[in-house]
DNA sequence: ATGATCATGTAATAAGTTACATGATTGT
DNA sequence: ACAATCATGTAACTTATTACATGATCAT
């Protein structure tokens, strides 16, 4: 079982979900490709992790719903309170920010600029989650208590929008100094 | 070439450097072992982009000092103007945090606070790095130019340091709400 | 003595990406 | 016409981790 593996069960925990579902909701938390999904819920239902219902469709494919039994639950419930493994982060820019200086100042400007380019992207992908999570919660947000299906979206979302918009900040600040 | 050959390249432009250095100073940009390190550096030094000296030693092993090529210079100079991958950033906790409903408050606390230990440790490092920045440097580090080369390291380390300070706000924040 | 740091390398495995494969519907 | 979205899956390949291997110093 890797860390993907309990992800998919993570995601299964709040929704049943097809695996293509699943490989578009994981992405904002884990980057990972259907061709890599697929076969991991074919194990997992082979544990007894998740189970699955074939829901024949006219006009779309075909899908398997798949949703999570109680053994996933418990598998999941376990796997929280083992040690969390370190975050993993490779982003290309910053090797290229080290050695920046071998290029002039407008290239190097227009490196800096493509990456906001890209955070102004997520940014708005967030604050559209954001207001989606507003609308179909009565509550307000900063109200909502840890059992709450909604709390941990909004906690999670809080964080991604915070970096985010460290991200854009530093862009900012470092093209002023080019 | 992937990303990680060019990020070797990278620092090996800025110092000539063993495979064990390179190994321990590309940690915060990219996590590499160097088992994948070793190898990458043999493939360089066989396309030109790198070589190196035997520098023998008495108390600790041999070592390999490598440094950059004039080949190796413009390969980098060209990777630069390429477009820039996106970054990817796979954080276990965060998959976690999307099913924390299912422990109870004290444990769901656990796991927070394991990860803030972890942040503080690297703040710490970061603001190490940031002291001996100033040091070694007579500039003040807010008028270096580009082509200075404390300059990049400066401007990463500005990024490194905001990240982990926003990462910290977030535990604290996500505290006071279990 | 036991583990940590320095220093290099290979082998085996796991994880992740790209490409191949199919096929309907909807929008430009 | 052409690309995008939905939907699943496998095969080939690249990348990354863990384990195996050696061996000297230094601190606890």
């Amino acid at each position: 079982m890797n860390t993907l593996s309990y992800g998919l069960l993570s995601l299964l925990n709040r929704n049943s979900r097809t695996g293509y579902e699943l490989m578009q909701h994981i992405q904002p938390f884990w980057q990972a490709k259907h061709s890599q999904i697929y076969p991991l819920l074919a194990q997992l239902e082979q544990k007894g992790h998740v189970q699955f219902v074939h829901v024949p469709q006219s006009d779309k494919p075909d899908k398997k719903v798949y949703s999570l039994t109680e053994l996933g639950r418990e598998a999941l419930r376990q796997w929280i309170l083992k040690p969390t493994d370190e975050p993993v982060t490779r982003d290309e820019l910053m090797l290229k920010v080290y050695c920046i200086g071998l290029v002039d100042r407008d290239q190097a400007r227009k490196v800096i600029e493509d990456r906001e380019v890209f955070y102004r992207q997520r940014l708005l992908k967030f604050e559209k989650s954001y207001e989606q999570l507003q609308q179909n919660c009565e509550k307000r947000l900063d109200e909502l208590g840890l059992q709450d299906p909604q709390f941990s979206h909004y906690v999670l979302l809080h964080k991604a929008l915070a970096r985010v918009k460290g991200d854009l900040a530093w862009c900012d600040w470092v093209k002023a100094k080019l």
